[in-house]
RNA sequence: GGCCCUUUAGUCUAUCGGUCAGGACACAAGACUCUCAAUCUUGGGAGACGGGUUCGAUUCCCGUAAGGGCCA
């Protein structure tokens, strides 16, 4: 194995980039440069579905925003390349064959309705489910010659019998028995790859030699470790990082917390808080210090330093952080912090039309935006209830909790399809337009009147909009 | 439901068998102050439970419980 560690990040880009990505790659980040090694992003946009350029293209962003330099991957290259699996598919497909030509993998013929059978006796038995390995048994020229006359199929590890051990650098060695685990797809009816097979392959190409990573993949490392045995390589260390949590403790998500790197960034907090913060989540220095730069906690970081209870992600511990950082810095650079901060967010610029037609003084701008650039303006729950007449408490929660879904569900946070959305939920919901959009600008902008509504929200950002939806709601659970 | 992981205060954590169980956030009280914030002082609050091992367990082992994750 090669000496130079080499450590990734793999992120979907399915979305806002993501506190949890900037979590482990905190800490893949740390471990890279205090061997002298490389870090690696990687898109896996296998997803053709629910992956977007945007997303990718916020992805960068945010970590960037968070300090995390990666030494190669999609926009920057690198001899390893390319470092998205949507360019890697022939890499995969090849793979995929080269498995089933040495027997651990074969190639599956079942009907989605044939499986869908086995599932139903499986279950009345009440036996576990999964594959029940009828394919396994074609004889291998037969199952070729089948591929080749180009009948549809998959193509499925052949898993063996026994126990897997993974060794985990965090918590030793994690027995798994096989049984366990299904005879997996690695090739989809597509040509499309599943994650296990592009992950591992990719790990392997790109010379991963510790795949750091949260502890939602430990389940099925074993997968993997078969796969580098069917291929006849050696695997990589591994670390499962513990999970952040919401309030409740279970895994953070946007649906309880704000996740996005861009809210908070847009909200005001600092990047060097968000990094400090993380680094704050299940590590501690060795002297116990909480405020630490980034080489610091690069220099210090010891996997022997980890606790493994999934920490709660606590917004109110990260702000006093910032107010901690903001405080320390000097007057003229904290001026043109909150200058760049101001005028340097990507958008801003085009607040000044929306703003324009409601100014008589300059300042008038501030007061005019203030919902944009406070982190949470002041709603008054009863006067948001207001806007909804003849809506008893109940139903005025229904709704809200309806449009956050609704507004979740937009694909690309655009004004067309932000409006399509608000409209046609309107219809749904048999509310008048109107009220919508009054409901929404109050608990948005904590009045009823504002610059134009969906300009507001597609420059606010989708979490933004989200979170403050849901605060109101909150509010509102909390009324008689 | 099966398997895996985890378990110190509301939250983040320290302790690598012997500590008055330490620190931070939050909370409360006081001081300072035109107010608020910041700051300082003080305070309450923790080893999930039951068994072992040991002269001695928060710490090691087993069981139970709870939380979480993965697969279905």
């Amino acid at each position: 194995m090669s000496d130079t560690v080499r450590c990734r990040i793999a992120p979907s880009p399915t979305g806002d980039p993501h506190v949890g990505t900037a979590y482990i790659g905190l800490v893949n980040f740390a471990w890279a440069r205090q061997n002298q090694g490389r870090f690696i992003l990687r898109i896996e946009d296998t997803d053709q579905e629910r992956s977007t350029r945007e997303s990718e293209a916020a992805i960068f962003e945010g970590l960037r925003w968070v300090g995390l330099e990666w030494d190669e991957g999609p926009d920057v290259g690198g001899p390893f390349g390319p470092y998205r699996q949507s360019e890697r598919t022939d890499i995969y497909r090849e793979h995929a064959l080269r498995l089933v030509r040495s027997g651990a993998a074969y190639p599956c013929f079942c009907s989605p309705e044939e499986l869908e059978r086995i599932r139903q006796r499986q279950r009345s038995l009440k036996r576990q489910t999964g594959y029940d390995g009828t394919c396994r048994s074609i004889p291998k020229d037969e199952a070729m010659a089948r591929m080749a006359a180009g009948e549809p199929h998959v193509i499925r590890l052949r898993v063996p019998e026994g126990v897997t051990i993974v060794h985990d650098r965090l918590r030793g060695a994690v027995e798994i028995d096989n049984g366990q685990i299904d005879d997996q797809v690695l090739l989809k009816s597509d040509g499309f790859p599943t994650y296990h097979l592009a992950n591992v392959v990719d790990d392997h190409l790109m010379g991963i030699t510790d795949v750091i990573r949260a502890e939602e993949w430990i389940n099925s490392t074993p997968k993997h470790l078969m796969l580098y045995r069917a291929f006849g390589w050696d695997p990589p260390r591994f670390a499962h990082m513990p999970l952040l949590r919401n309030k409740d403790k279970s895994k953070i998500s946007k649906r309880k917390n704000p996740v996005s790197l861009l809210y908070y960034r847009q909200i005001g907090v600092l990047p060097e808080t968000m990094r400090n913060y993380l680094a704050l989540l299940g590590h501690s220095m060795p002297d116990e210090r909480e405020v630490f730069e980034l080489d610091e906690f690069v220099r210090e970081f010891s996997f022997d330093r980890i606790s493994l209870g999934g920490p709660v992600f606590d917004v109110e511990k990260l702000l006093w952080l910032n107010g901690v950082r903001i405080r320390a810095m000097d007057a003229a650079t904290l001026a043109g912090r909150i200058q760049d901060h101001l005028y340097a967010l990507p958008r801003i610029a085009s607040l000044v039309p929306m703003a324009q037609e409601r100014m008589r003084t300059l300042g008038d701008f501030v007061d005019v935006t203030s919902f944009y650039l406070v982190a949470q303006p002041r709603v008054d729950p009863t006067e948001a209830l207001g806007t909804l007449k003849g809506k008893t408490v109940q139903e005025a929660r229904d709704l809200l909790a309806t449009t956050i879904e609704w507004l979740d569900g937009v694909r690309v946070w655009d004004q067309a399809s932000v409006e399509t959305a608000l409209r046609s939920l309107a219809e749904e919901a048999q509310v008048k337009t109107g009220e919508l959009f009054s409901l929404v600008r109050v608990a948005v902008s904590g009045r009823k009147a504002s610059p134009p509504l969906i300009e507001s929200l597609v420059l606010l950002g989708r979490a933004m909009t989200s979170q403050r939806l849901r605060h109101l709601l909150d509010q509102w659970k909390s009324l008689p």
